[in-house]
RNA sequence: GGCAGGUUGUCCGAGCGGCCAAUGGAAGUGGACUGUAAAUCCAUCGCGAAAGCUACGCAGGUUCGAAUCCUGCACCUGCCA
């Protein structure tokens, strides 16, 4: 079977697939040549985040396999705001989403060929919906796309019915996101022949709102894909660290952060993301789960998952640095017995801070960010989890010397077992 | 437009004049165990060194004293028009 028609066997082993309009017609699509498929992301924030990355996987495997891939930027969808179960959004300015829209449109670079420079069959293409909602009147709107809909079954969608439950209960504007998304379908089938929708499966409900409009205007039946929510065995939702998103751009989610996150996952779980993320092959993924069972300690299979995931999101370099100051930091040995220039290395990717000499470990603390309070510094020497240099610190007014501040370029505080940083000397 | 109910800390949710920085649960954080896992157990969980300060939708008021009572405003929900 060619590459083309593959993708949906390989999206399957890799549990890429959660739901899915009829499969073997897809399958058919696939096979009898090259599809258009699109996925959206709107310009929530300044940057995308772990769960955007779980689309851009499957984009890219999709480009790879030999297909054409729209990357959608919602400049339109972005001002609305999509229903969240829990509560209404608020609105964001339209400077604020063409900000996050010019800088998503830079970040999902890496991900997607867009120049046709790396041999793959279609470069990608960057579509935003603001081109087309734009121009369109409120009344066109309301006539053209609006009549298409039953509220009836709008009311249905279970992102609406939780909403209409709740206390809250939703907005006009946020009522309406479907009908933009499913729009958005009918026009990228109209101008790029698009038959496939993918996207996470908390969007299913929008997602099979453009199918059925496109098959209601069109008398066409296209495809949609939604991939799993992917959460740990507890349920939780996977790229949350402390409560903070795992972000894709370094200057929200250092790499060094990024790693350490992956490289974090629990046993259960890491199997599950090493088939969906990474690229390795079915035996390499089987080996790993082996080595997850028998030799646990080893960590193997968080290992290769980090370093993979790093590689994809930041680069070869950063995954290199990342991993030597990952193991200069966590490995036996003693930060002091570090030479300047690996600890030099090895600091960079850590949260940072500047405390002068005779500054206590509370100040450290609070300077570095590793707590948000004075008192919560305290409380953490209390309960015995503050160390500096590798020594566990007693006293929270504890002054730092200028020995403290090793070869002159960091003193290493840590908190808990797995929260550094390197406070640097502060320039008098 | 009318009537009734609601708005509490990250979330859910008690409190209904002083004992409330506010019960309880969840999440989070730390410790023990282990492997920089999971599960479990324990601790902790507004800011401040402290005095104290800031917090219970917003703004006023009553009171020695308010999250709790009154007035106005905003928003939400339901029923009626």
């Amino acid at each position: 079977m060619s590459a083309r028609a593959g993708i949906l066997d390989e999206l399957q082993w890799r549990g890429a697939i959660a739901q899915s309009t009829d499969l073997d017609e897809l399958r058919e699509a696939l096979a009898e040549g090259p599809i258009t498929l699109y996925c959206g992301f709107d310009p929530t924030a300044p940057s995308l985040h772990f769960g955007n990355l779980v689309q851009l996987v499957v984009l890219r495997r999709f480009q790879q396999a030999g297909h054409k891939v729209l990357c959608l930027v919602g400049g339109s969808t972005g001002q609305i705001g999509d229903p969240k179960p829990t509560s209404e959004r608020l609105l964001k300015t339209r400077e604020q989403t063409a900000h996050n829209v010019a800088r998503i449109k830079e970040l999902v670079g890496p991900f997607l060929d867009f120049e046709g420079t790396t041999g793959v069959d279609h470069p990608a293409v960057l579509v935003d919906n603001l081109d087309w909602f734009g121009p369109l009147s409120a009344l066109d709107f309301l006539r053209d796309v609006g009549k298409h809909f039953r509220v009836n079954q709008m009311v249905k969608k279970e992102a609406i019915a939780r909403r209409l439950e709740s206390q809250e209960g939703i907005s006009y504007t946020e009522f309406s996101y479907q009908l933009l998304q499913a729009y958005d379908y009918l026009e990228l089938h109209r101008t790029y022949g698009c038959v496939l929708q993918t996207g996470g499966s908390d969007q299913w409900g929008n997602i099979t709102a453009g199918v059925d409009l496109v098959h209601r205007v069109e008398g066409v039946s296209v495809h949609a894909l939604s991939t799993p929510l992917l959460t740990d065995s507890s349920g939780t939702k996977y790229g949350k660290s402390e409560g903070n998103a795992i972000w894709l751009s370094a200057d929200m989610t250092s790499p060094y952060a990024f790693y350490q996150y992956f490289l974090n996952v629990e046993d259960a779980s890491v199997g599950t993301l090493l088939r969906f993320f990474t690229d390795r092959s079915r035996e390499e993924i089987e080996e790993l789960d082996r080595l997850t069972a028998e030799e646990p300690f080893r960590r193997a299979a968080q290992k290769a998952l980090a370093a993979d995931i790093v590689t994809l999101v930041h680069g070869e370099a950063a995954r290199e640095s990342v991993i030597a100051a990952s193991e200069a930091l966590f490995g036996r040995g003693d930060v002091t017995a570090l030479d300047a220039q690996t600890l030099r290395d090895a600091t960079v990717e850590l949260p940072g801070g500047e405390v002068a000499a005779g500054a206590t470990v509370t100040d450290a603390l609070v300077a570095s960010g590793l707590v948000d309070s004075r008192n919560a510094a305290r409380r953490a020497v209390g309960d015995g989890a503050v160390s500096l240099n590798g020594r566990k610190v007693t006293d929270a007014e504890l002054p730092l010397t200028s020995e403290d501040f090793l070869h002159g370029v960091a003193a290493i505080i840590r908190r808990g077992k797995k929260n550094l940083a390197a406070v640097r000397p502060a320039s008098p």
